[in-house]
Formats: C-alpha cells, structure tokens, sequence
DNA sequence: GTCAATAATCTCATATTACAAGAAAATTTA
DNA sequence: TAAATTTTCTTGTAATATGAGATTATTGAC
C-alpha cells in the first residue's frame, strides 16, 4: 500500500505519510525509528518541513502537522474544480431533501469527502471531510468502483477481496463485479444502512475526461424519510446531479484551453 | 520574503509555495517558466507531489493543489494543540457574548486562522480559517506584535515599516513601538474598526514554553454591543482565556514528558 | 541566575543521486 | 486511426545528500 520512497525528495514527503489518525504525534527519536533515517538527515528533512510550516513542534512535544496545511486547504477550496462546480449540486439535494450531500474524491486507492453540505439536524458523519472512507461499503465506493476500467478494477478486487467479503458483497471476485453491474446499469448506487444504521446513501460517479470517475456525488438520507418511489426519484436525482458536474468540468477544461 | 530554494528538498516545496490566492492554477510551461526548472526536473517533482496527492491535475488544465491537502486538515483538526486547547474556549466566549471568536496562528511572518466559532449572525469574516492577516491591521496581530522579544519585534517592524505606516499606526519605528506598549502593559489589544468598520477586536496572545507568543486568542464584536465598561470586561476575559490556552498547551507537554 | 542534560545543528570527506539534453513513450485531440 | 501534444525515460556527469562524530543551542533543575 504505501510505496517506498525510492529518493530523498519521496523520503523527505515520507516523513509526512507517518503522520496518520492511528499516530499524530511523533518525537525525531521515533521517526528515526520508523523511518530508517540517520539522525542529521532526520533533522534536515524536520527543519524544512518545519520552516515551510507543514509541521509544528513545541519544546518536549512530538511534531504535529502545521498550519501550512490549513492555508493550503484554504487555497484549495478556492481553486478545486470538483468543489466549485459541485456547491450548487449540494445546495440544489439538500434544498430539495432533508438530506446530506457529500462530494467525494476518488485518490491513491482511497475516497475522501472534499465537501458536504446538510439540511437536516441529524447531520454528525462518521466520516467528515477529509476522512478516508472505506471503498468496499456504502454507495459512494460502489458508485465509483462500477465505472473503473476493468483492467483496473480486477485487480483492485483481487487485492482488497477480503474487504468486500467482510462487507457482505461477494466472496469471489466475480461474484463481486457481478454486483456492481446493475450499478453500472443504472449509472448510481444505493445502500441501505451499510455505513450507518437507519441511512440510506445514494451516489453516483464523477468523470472528468471520460474513461475512469475521478468523484462521485452523494445524498444521505434518514431510511424513514425514503418511501417507495422515492428511492428511483432520489437516484435519478443525484445521478443527473453527478451528470452535470462532470459537464461542468469539462467546461472548464474547454475555458482553460481557449485561452 | 519568499527564501530561495538551495536544494533540491527545498525546491521540490518551493513548487508548491507558487498556488497562492493570486494564482490557484498552473501549467507546467508557467511553472518551468516560474521557478527556472529544466522540463524533466520540473516533472519528476511534478510526479511525485502528483502520486503523493498534492497537486491533482486534469487533461488539458493546469494543476491545483489535491486532496491530500484536505485529509492532513482533517488530521491536523484531530491533533493540533492550539486547536484542542482552544476549543472550549471558543465555546464559553461565544456562549457569553454575541461574538466571534478565533484562534489565529503566528507563523513565518503571518497570521493564520485555524479556528474560529460563532454566535452571531452576520459571521461572514473576510479573514476565514486558513486565509492569512495582515499584521498591521487588528488587534490580533498587535496582541502577538507587542509580546514579541525586542531582538525579533525590531527587525520585523523596520521591513515592514510601510505597512504600519499605512495602517497609520506610527510613522517611525519607535512610534510603532510606543504604540505597543499599551497592549504589553493591559495584556490584551483592542481595535475600533480596523479590520471591518463597525467591528471591534479583541485579543490576547498566546504563549507556549514561554518567551515568544505563537498564536492569539480574539473575539471580535459588533460596535454597538460594547458599550463602556463592556471593553475592559471583554479584554480581561480574552486575556484569562488566553491564559488558561496557555496553561493548557504546558500541560499538555507536561504529560508528554513525564510518559 | 548557573549548571547539567538533552536536543538540534554543523563539519567534512565520500558516495550517491539529482540533473539536463535529447529520445522515447504515453496521452489526448483531430 | 493518425498527428500533436504531453509526460516520462535514458545517460554520462557534475553536484550534493549523506552519516559519523563533534559542536553548539536549548531546556529543565537547582
């Protein structure tokens, strides 16, 4: 899963892939530890990620991310694409639907909520922006794994399998694609209660140039509120939704190469 | 203000020093043309900042930061100090007052949102989490100025004279200076409008080991709901909570040390 | 305030590897 | 499918990243 870093510039970005929810808090002796790194290089590599503020230490404390990451998460609502064309699409579901709208990349081999905006009050996610979510429960990891290129995809499974079979959604590979075709068929997924209890989850994926989905786009909502037809009406919904994104991007694109 | 880049570890970061909010987006011609690197070593850096999930690019755009940036903001929102520490204090302030309330980060030569919490309406700040101040304008950046050691507040204040000129806090170095000490003595600083007309600011710095302030703790009110004795009531709380922040990030490493 | 202990940085010779030019491969558009 | 573009791969060479140990800052205790 995580690639070895072959070169000093992978081994200086390595020292941030150590920083994960399981451990955020890392000391120089443990990274040295961790990371096989003799102790002046160790420094070197801290005292320019420091200076550049992507970590932050203080006196007898670990180092902990730093608030270079939060500017740059600033500067990147400004500029992502995927979440500019994406705000009306949230506004628009959760207008229409006492729901929540996520917009979810799809990255290295994780998905991650970008945004998400909600109207109803029940709205506390499990998996907030910028959360990895697992890929084999839940629409969205469907919604988005369904439209992958197949020689893409068999792997993926045949790596992950283990996964999918503790997630209930096949026990063979085949078994597993078979799944994901009435996905593919109706271009969104839905989920009943598989990431959380009593939520239904509707997505449907994102694309930007064409072959692979790069996103997908969400509405949860209480299983209650979602009678009958309404769960076609709400697919469909979020598949246009997703649909017109992906317009929007290519849109983009267009503007950009016209320059 | 920007420091060259010596080495190829510095360089590599320097390529992502260039997406500011004056320019989100950028194609490689722009950025061989930008930092003066040769098209493979453009590239390579290109590559790995890409495959690391720093910079996402779609055909025929240029790049933009990734989102790797927005999964270390949600790490960082789990292991920042400052933002755990502060977290209650931004609750009570906002309970008690119709205010907003922030914890704002010194870092390099700027100042950082990294949280903030409100209870008022009109809660549209013009500076949001991750969009970096100015110095020279608010209470915020003078409640970390003043506290400054002489060594460092001397030569900051000279290269960035034109600014508090502008400002119109002092004319001359030791105007500014002057202008100060008032904020060393009450230990806390206000401001009547400076940033947003019919805004006032307070706020108080806090520290970490000890010498040098690292972040500010500021409440900012709407004009007409401080009324006379209002201020210094307000200022003493900003600064108690400052304070007790303080207090917290110690204990904090205490508890790391004594491990 | 001074001193001991720890943490962070520096020096320097050496081996590593980052670099640029051009070529090749992989994409994307027509 | 072909042409054009974008991106990555070779390669020899020069530049520089590295680690061992020594040195200097910082911090905590008294």
């Amino acid at each position: 899963m995580i690639k070895k870093a072959v070169n000093s510039l992978e081994r200086l970005q390595a020292v941030l892939d150590v920083f994960t929810e399981d451990r955020l808090e890392w000391t120089p002796e443990e990274l040295m530890e961790e990371l096989g790194y003799s102790r002046p290089t160790l420094y070197r590599y801290l005292k320019i990620l420091k200076d550049r503020g992507f970590l932050t230490s203080m006196p007898n404390t670990g180092f902990t991310l730093g608030p270079r990451v939060v500017e740059m998460d600033y500067l990147l609502r400004k500029s992502d694409n995927l979440i500019l064309s994406g705000a009306p699409y949230l506004r628009k579901l959760t207008e229409r639907y006492e729901c929540t709208a996520l917009l979810v990349r799809w990255y290295g081999e994780k998905i991650l909520c970008v945004d998400s905006l909600s109207s109803s009050r029940e709205a506390i996610s499990s998996y907030p922006r910028g959360r990895p979510m697992p890929l084999s429960r839940g629409a969205i990891g469907r919604s988005i794994i369904a439209f992958l290129p197949r020689r893409n995809l068999v792997p993926l499974i045949k790596r992950t399998l283990h996964e999918w079979q503790a997630a209930g959604v096949g026990d063979t590979v085949d078994a597993v694609l078979n799944g994901l075709k009435s996905v593919r068929k109706k271009g969104y997924a839905v989920a009943y209660g598989e990431v959380t209890p009593g939520v239904t989850g509707f997505a449907a994926p994102i694309f930007d140039a064409g072959q692979s989905p790069i996103a997908s786009f969400s509405v949860t909502i209480a299983q209650d509120q979602v009678r009958g037809s309404a769960v076609e009406e709400i697919g469909l919904e979020v598949r246009l939704a997703a649909g017109e994104i992906s317009a929007a991007l290519a849109s983009h694109r267009h503007k950009i190469l016209s320059q």
